[in-house]
DNA sequence: TCTTTTTATTAATCTAGTTTATTGGCTAGC
DNA sequence: GCTAGCCAATAAACTAGATTAATAAAAAGA
């Protein structure tokens, strides 16, 4: 079944019932996206909270210059939205966009406010998925304000192996606040090539 | 009343009934700090979720070579804690020191479960109020990987002016990733000084 | 008020990371 | 199985920010 992924999940936190499951079924939709295809462009809102069932996204920002600043990356089992965006209804700052070909299920505003209603549990279990993100996030600061390059591209190794070999280097140097080519070099200098 | 910072701060959310007030009531303590002294120090637990009444703190970590690293500020009707330590009971790697005198509204684990069973709204309390760190924090990120450390600075005055007034700028320099000296350069050239 | 400790500033030198440009290898999609 | 558009690697010149050191200014607290 589709959404069994997302009721595994739920089950690492708080399972739902069989009835809990039915009611959270008639809210979400399945979508499927090729190699580079959107899910939220700069300039919209960010219409739905997304969970990834297969594939790999990233979102980001691009600056004054043009330059893509990878801000997260989403694989399978991880939720991704612009939260701010979602939940105001602004205009995003963001893009989201599929790194490899991807199957997503996605759930809207509106119908997420039904289910929190609903099934109350939903508060706590997003709650405690919330924390989850935002401890990572503060190790990520943490690092980024006291580390370099080098250690931050270790750490990121091994935080997300698996990430790191899905990836192009080039989406890795941006998402650790660097350029290509300084990636580039770090990683001749780990090699230990001259 | 000394709860009353806390429960008009809930206000903002969802408002406790005046039994739901009495029962938080019973599960908090209060606590004065002079300048300097610490609510949490690395090697040990976070044992309180602390809700700030008065004055100002700051969340830290130190490096290999002894420098420290500002994470975060709280201030007025913030809340801090190292969440990840406070839930896991695992030495946190984090201190947290007043940098003013200061008063504090203090929970412990066991008694905070306890109200989010007895009064299940605060599962959608504090999840809104992660959520707004979070976005607070992604904001945060998407700048130190894509900003100058001088726009940092502009958007740390304009984002926290109040802060800005209160803080020695060597913690604003640690909070930016920069060093002192160089903050005192920015500012410098911010001044149009020669 | 006075003394001690903390904080801000300046300047010279040094280094981590950027910019720009060029090359060759891959791989997605037809 | 080709071909176009990515992507990784390298290198030289350049710049944002660190380091070191020394002095001035300002708060804290008693």
């Amino acid at each position: 079944m589709l959404l069994s992924p997302l009721f595994t999940f739920f089950d690492n936190y708080l399972p739902l019932t069989v009835e809990e499951q039915a009611l959270f079924e008639t809210r979400v939709v399945q979508r499927k996206l090729k190699r580079k295809q959107l899910l939220l462009q700069e300039g919209f809102a960010c219409k739905y909270y997304t969970f990834v069932v297969k594939g790999c996204f990233r979102m980001y920002g691009v600056d004054e210059k043009g330059n893509e600043h990878n801000l997260q990356f989403a694989a399978e089992n991880d939720w991704i939205a612009d939260i701010g965006s979602f939940h105001s209804e602004k205009p995003s700052r963001l893009f989201i966009e599929a790194v490899e070909p991807s199957a997503v299920l996605q759930i809207e505003k509106q119908d997420l406010y039904f289910l929190y209603l609903a099934i109350p549990k939903l508060d706590r279990i997003f709650k405690v998925i919330i924390e989850h993100n935002f401890i990572e996030l503060q190790n990520r600061v943490l690092q980024n304000i006291s580390s370099t390059a080098q250690q931050r591209y270790l750490a990121f190794l091994e935080q997300y192996p698996l990430l790191a070999l899905r990836l192009p280097n080039t989406h890795i140097a941006s998402f650790l606040g660097i350029t290509p080519e300084f990636l580039s070099k770090i990683r001749s200098e780990l090699r230990g090539n001259t």
